[in-house]
DNA sequence: AAAACAGTAACACAATTGTGCTAAAAAGGT
DNA sequence: ACCTTTTTAGCACAATTGTGTTACTGTTTT
């Protein structure tokens, strides 16, 4: 048999080439010639890993939610309840410039998800990502009323969605207006909020 | 002389054109050609507005944020203040199909205007609509701090920011999310943050 | 050593891209 | 009716696009 290649270590590593250059040039430049290109192949090995670009976008796409995910489930929860909480909320959002590069690949790829033609495949992709996130502030929001409780008379599904949406847009301040919205200020302006949480 | 037409009323109905293909299809294609298809004239008509694409996207990435700027300065102050102050958060948010629309191209604007290379003068605009939507948040905040009174010991500052990113949090969910991010559920969840605020 | 097969590169091809250029068409002032 | 200038359409051209196909290279097992 011949030589053998980890095909997903490879995808993975294509997928990243079109990360740098989504980032550099924006998602118009993605094209499989440029990709190639930026991973150091040739265009006809990039389409030994992806038949067509349309998967390799795909693929690219959810290798961001996936990094994301793993990087999630490593934290250990540390500290009292709403240090531990504040930590993985900081985590979502992109507080060092890798983090708000992977942001802005993120918002390419979920403003092409949204073109209703077409990109049927990166809508879902996009769900999953959001429910991951709800999720999120739900197991936190729960422990927090669990361990330091909450003040009485709490509607916990709609702090849920508060605290969804305040990230989310701290997070997009935090891509686009990287000086204004420091990590320093996030993390107050997220403390704050968990402090009128709790009782 | 010859026919004169508005040259700034063409350009618009061109820039719309525009809108609707990356509404469509996503901004990967919007070329000179399809824009000329879907406004209905030819592909050396757009190109005596627009000289040349990179201009094309720029007044069309600009006369999205001109819309918004209108319509929030059309709004005229009823009722008490935070019934007033709810319309006008309401009025950037995207409530219906029409501006879920535009904030699906207004998105795609920002993921390109976010490419290092090039696309310098989309980043302008980015800003630009950042620093109003910051100014509208602190407007309403300081109407509702003179009006009704804010808690004792309100940091307007914190307050300002903290507003601003839950709008554009709940923006972007009722833009991908809207059967889940109903308009009513986001009139619940602002008067909820707004009461909070209050004495 | 040889065969068998994964991996890689290269070429082909029609379609599409942005932009430069030119000619036709249209319309208001005379 | 006739200019004069604006507006529109069209062609050209090199570059780039996605994808199909084919030949080559390298490596592992027999």
């Amino acid at each position: 048999m011949p030589k053998i290649v980890d095909h997903d270590a490879r995808r993975e590593e294509i997928a990243e080439a079109l990360w740098r250059v989504v980032r550099r040039d924006g998602i118009r430049a993605a094209s499989v010639r440029t990709i190639a290109a930026e991973a150091g192949w040739s265009a006809g090995a990039v389409r030994y890993y992806f038949p067509d670009q349309a998967g390799l976008l795909s693929f690219a796409m959810d290798l961001v939610s996936r990094r994301v995910t793993e990087r999630v489930s490593a934290l250990q929860p540390k500290g009292d309840a709403p240090t531990a909480v504040l930590r993985y909320l900081e985590e979502v959002i992109p507080l060092d410039a890798e983090r708000r590069s992977e942001f802005d690949i993120w918002m390419s790829f979920m403003a092409q998800a949204q073109a209703e033609s077409g990109a049927g495949g990166l809508r879902a992709h996009v769900d999953k990502v959001q429910d991951g996130l709800r999720e999120l502030c739900e197991t936190l929001l729960q422990a927090l009323a669990k361990e330091g409780g909450l003040r009485a008379g709490t509607d916990l599904r709609r702090e849920i969605e508060r605290l969804h949406a305040l990230i989310d847009g701290l997070a997009l301040h935090a891509a686009i207006q990287p000086d204004r919205t420091t990590p320093a200020r996030v993390r107050q302006l997220l403390r704050h909020h968990l402090d009128g949480l709790l009782a």
